[in-house]
DNA sequence: AAAATAGTTTGACGAACATCGAACCATCGG
DNA sequence: CCGATGGTTCGATGTTCGTCAAACTATTTT
């Protein structure tokens, strides 16, 4: 089972504490997410080519001049609701300022080797 | 660019001859296969168990029974015309029997670890 | 306080897709 | 030659999903 983590929870050691609102955007315990969860999210050319992005565990903005895509901002928003449920990344929320960080450690930890494989070429 | 994989081309060494008819059910060439059409493909429940099924390379019939899905022969069928478009498996056509054959070894080329990585739990 | 900024949410729309049943095709066994 | 068998294809149906525009929320700037 596993709660969502959420504000009772601890930080994992890579969320910058600066980032202090984390809580408003729950995130699947890592242990619940299902292989298929991460397939889906990453089926999709648009998230696929974010999560490449972020592979290196670094925040990016979510703004959308950061990213470049051809969609508009509400489309945007929907991928990285998307991937944050799905359990890929987490919201780094700061004021009006929201960063996305891929969920890196966790997922090497839970599915070895996933991340890597989505990198070449 | 490279054409597809048809009749005027020679068969990779783990294909059974006894299997002659792949030609039939044409496969795309690996160097031509993306990523985000074997996650694609990947990205469904059955054929996400399909594929996991068959990693080990060995040919495995379509029979119904054989998979034990609550589906129709007509959707397993589709799935596996799917599998076979996205360049993840072959047909094995022999009589009214059809096998099917993971492409392990053009896929762990082209992406190494993929496979392996859906292979967890 | 007002306006601008960064992002979310909602509702609508169309395309993609998983599924089914029925018709169809090819092969094998009497 | 005929029926059974293993599988494909076709058309229809319902659902999922990516997208957009518009309205909304929250934060920062002036």
């Amino acid at each position: 089972m596993a709660e969502e983590t959420a504000a009772t929870n601890e930080h994992p050691s890579d969320v910058d504490p600066e980032h202090w609102n984390v809580e408003n955007y729950p995130v699947p315990d890592m242990a619940d997410v299902q292989l298929i969860d991460v397939l889906r999210a990453v089926a999709d050319p648009i998230r696929l080519e974010i999560v490449r992005r972020i592979a290196d565990g670094k925040p990016q903005p979510k703004s959308r001049d950061t990213w470049g895509f051809d969609v508009q901002k509400s489309t945007l928003s929907h991928h990285f609701k998307t991937l944050r449920e799905a359990g890929l990344i987490r919201w780094l929320v700061n004021g009006r300022q929201h960063d996305i960080q891929l969920r890196r450690a966790e997922l090497d930890d839970r599915f070895p080797g996933l991340i890597d494989s989505l990198l070449a070429d």
